[in-house]
DNA sequence: TGCAAAATCATACTTTCGGGTGATTGCTGA
DNA sequence: TCAGCAATCACCCGAAAGTATGATTTTGCA
C-alpha cells in the first residue's frame, strides 16, 4: 500500500516537474487548452484506477469483513439473546450445549428457539441458520 | 455501469468547459502552475477512485464463484449419494423431506447421514453442514 | 409509575434424529 | 471368482428436538 501511494505521489511530481522543465506555456500555445485539461485528466483517472484497484485488492485480500445485517434483526424484532442462541446452533451445538454455555435450563433454549423459528419462518434449526446466513444475521 | 461512465464524461466536459467560460488563463496566471496541474490531478484521481470502485463492486457482485473441493471429498470417501444427502440436509430439509425427494425410503436416507457423520466426524447434522462448508465440499 | 417485551422456567406430549444391528443386491477390481 | 464397497431397506430404542400452554421475574421505555 505504501508502495502505491508513493508511486503516485513520484508521478504527480513527476507531471509538475516535467511541464516546468519544457516550458509547459509552450504545450498549452501549441495544444488547444481543451486537450491540455484533458491530457491531464485521462492520466490522472488512470492512476485513480489503478490506485484504486491496488487498495481494494489488499484490503479485500487482508479481511474479507463481514458486516451484520442490524436492520433486519431490528425488523424481524431479534433480541440478544436470541441471537445468541441462534449462534451457538450455528456452530452445531445442542440444546443442552447451549443451555450449558448461556447458565440457563434447556427449557430457556428451547422457548428461545421456538420464538426464533417463528421470527424466521422456519421449522428447523438447519434452516434457521441457512435463513439466517442467507440474511447476513450471522456469519 | 453506464450510469457511472455518463457521469464520468459529464464531469470531464464540465471541468472544459468552465475553464473556457472563466477565462482559463486567468486562472493560470494567478495560481501557480504546480497547483493548476495539482488541481486537476486530484480532482481526476478522486474520478477515476469513484469509477473504479463502482465498476470492481459491480463484477465482484456478478461472481462469488464457488469451486468444489473434490480432493476433500475423494479423500473423505463421501460417496456421490451421501454428497446428494448432504446437500439437501444442507438445505435444511428432514430426512423425510430427503427420503422423498430421493425416493428412497428414510431408512436408506438415515443409513447415508449415519456413515457421513462418521466421515466427517461429527455427531449432528448441523455440525456436518458447517463442516462440509468449511471443507468446501458443499457451498 | 406502569406496561410491554424479554428472559426465565416448567410440564406434557409428539416428532425427528441418531445409533446399532443385520440383510439383500449389484457392481468392480484384484 | 471373490472380497469389498455402495446402495438399498428394516426394526428397535433412546436421545434430542420441537410444540403447546402457562407462569413468574426483569427490564427498558414512555
Amino acid at each position: 500500500m505504501k508502495k502505491t501511494i508513493l508511486i503516485y505521489g513520484l508521478s504527480l511530481a513527476l507531471l509538475v516537474f516535467v511541464l516546468e522543465y519544457f516550458e509547459y506555456r509552450f504545450f498549452i500555445r501549441e495544444l488547444s487548452t481543451e486537450l491540455f485539461v484533458f491530457m491531464i485528466a485521462l492520466t490522472f483517472t488512470g492512476l485513480g484506477l489503478w490506485v484504486g484497484k491496488k487498495l481494494t485488492n489488499q484490503t479485500k485480500i487482508e479481511s474479507p469483513p463481514f458486516e451484520q445485517n442490524e436492520k433486519a434483526i431490528r425488523y424481524l424484532r431479534i433480541s440478544e439473546r436470541e441471537l445468541e442462541v441462534l449462534e451457538l446452533v450455528a456452530q452445531g451445538l445442542s440444546n443442552k450445549q447451549i443451555s450449558e454455555k448461556l447458565f440457563v435450563s434447556i427449557n430457556t433454549t428451547k422457548t428461545h428457539l421456538s420464538h426464533l423459528y417463528e421470527k424466521l419462518e422456519v421449522k428447523r434449526r438447519t434452516q434457521a441458520v441457512e435463513k439466517a446466513k442467507s440474511l447476513n444475521i450471522i456469519e
